[in-house]
DNA sequence: GTCTATACTCGGATAGAC
DNA sequence: GTCTATCCGAGTATAGAC
């Protein structure tokens, strides 16, 4: 009994992590329920027989995936650092969440570009739009009090625009530079430190 | 005859605008030819009259898409202007070009994605890689004449984010922001000028 | 719970009449 | 050149044996 719990479990959690994978990857629609099969090591059958259809299985895997969009965003509520320190903590905490998981950005704009209204909603309740709105509405703060100028929308914009931006479009940026996997993922490496000053000096008075 | 050529051309040109339109927005798995073919106000078979297959007819609209890469990029190549002049033109001439094609960077940066053998072979032979090397290669000769600071990759790849991503996460980024499809437009109009200031603070030295 | 076999659906491609 | 009818492969989902 004990044993054939586990056993389910662990089905569950192996056909959730390879769906993961797969989803992350291929979006919805190119996914195949034979390439989640594999990578779980078990046959398609059995993704129907826990997970009834390909929909349902992709729902909780971007539960989840929403979830982890929470806690990258999350590392802008922090605390109440001076404007810049804070801006510096997003930097690292996003650049550093997206490169454990580089696939993860350019899945989410897609879903979000074909579904636009489930995520309208999803946005409202997820504390991750509400994380966001408090971010904007520090910086809009800190420029009423002439700590940084420019439009707090357009300042918000160009934050995420370049943390995310190298990630989603990894693979066209890697062909236009010419750079290796290594070479690559060097940069990305280097480029917490480099967006801070770009940043920090772009807003400064 | 004059008439069956003239219809011909049509149609195929018909085709051509239904296929971009169609495949822009889907990319080349999620477009199907039967929405090609509504667009086009013909029947399916036309379509495979004309092009032979779905493939072939990717191809014929991806390179367009590829030229008109080709010329937003080329924005850069322009003269011997001084650097930050060559930047603030990139900028508009990027923007305003992204505008009237909103679509299209997303759909570069998923089929580059998913077919990057391709477009690594696509982006020697093409004129937009040399384009960009030479921009960059600027960018490298500006650092070290101490003009402006900072990796030059770094740099560049900022630009292009800065630029890009407003467009290829459009509805993301507008979800989180909360704005009308109107606001959006105007934040984008206005980003412009907004990105020429904070790059060129960004890199100053 | 797990497997094999099979049903069903969708979409691209072809044949053939006009 | 254009249309209708049809084929065929791919992929999801279900039935049923073990």
């Amino acid at each position: 009994m004990d044993k054939m719990t586990d056993d389910k479990r662990d089905t569950e959690q192996a056909i959730k992590e390879a769906a993961k994978k797969v989803f992350l990857v291929n979006g919805l629609k190119g996914a195949r329920m034979q390439a989640i099969a594999d990578e779980a090591g078990i046959n398609r059958a059995m993704l129907h027989y826990y997970f009834r259809t390909k929909d349902k299985l992709f729902e909780v895997i971007f539960a989840d995936a929403m979830q982890e969009m929470n806690q990258r965003m999350g590392a802008i509520a922090t605390s109440d650092l001076p404007i810049l320190k804070k801006i510096e903590h997003f930097v690292y905490g996003y650049m550093e969440s997206a490169s454990s998981n580089p696939e993860f950005d350019l899945f989410i704009i897609n879903e979000f570009q074909q579904n636009p209204d489930y995520f309208t909603e999803m946005m409202k309740t997820s504390n991750a739009g509400t994380a966001m709105k408090a971010f904007v509405h520090e910086i809009e703060k800190a420029v009423k009090k002439k700590e940084i100028v420019g439009d707090p929308h357009q300042i918000f914009l160009s934050m995420i625009s370049l943390c995310v931006f190298p990630f989603a479009a990894k693979t066209m940026v890697r062909t236009m530079l010419g750079h290796s996997e290594k070479q690559y993922t060097k940069l990305l490496d280097e480029r917490k430190k480099f967006l801070v000053q770009f940043v920090v000096k772009g807003i400064s008075p």
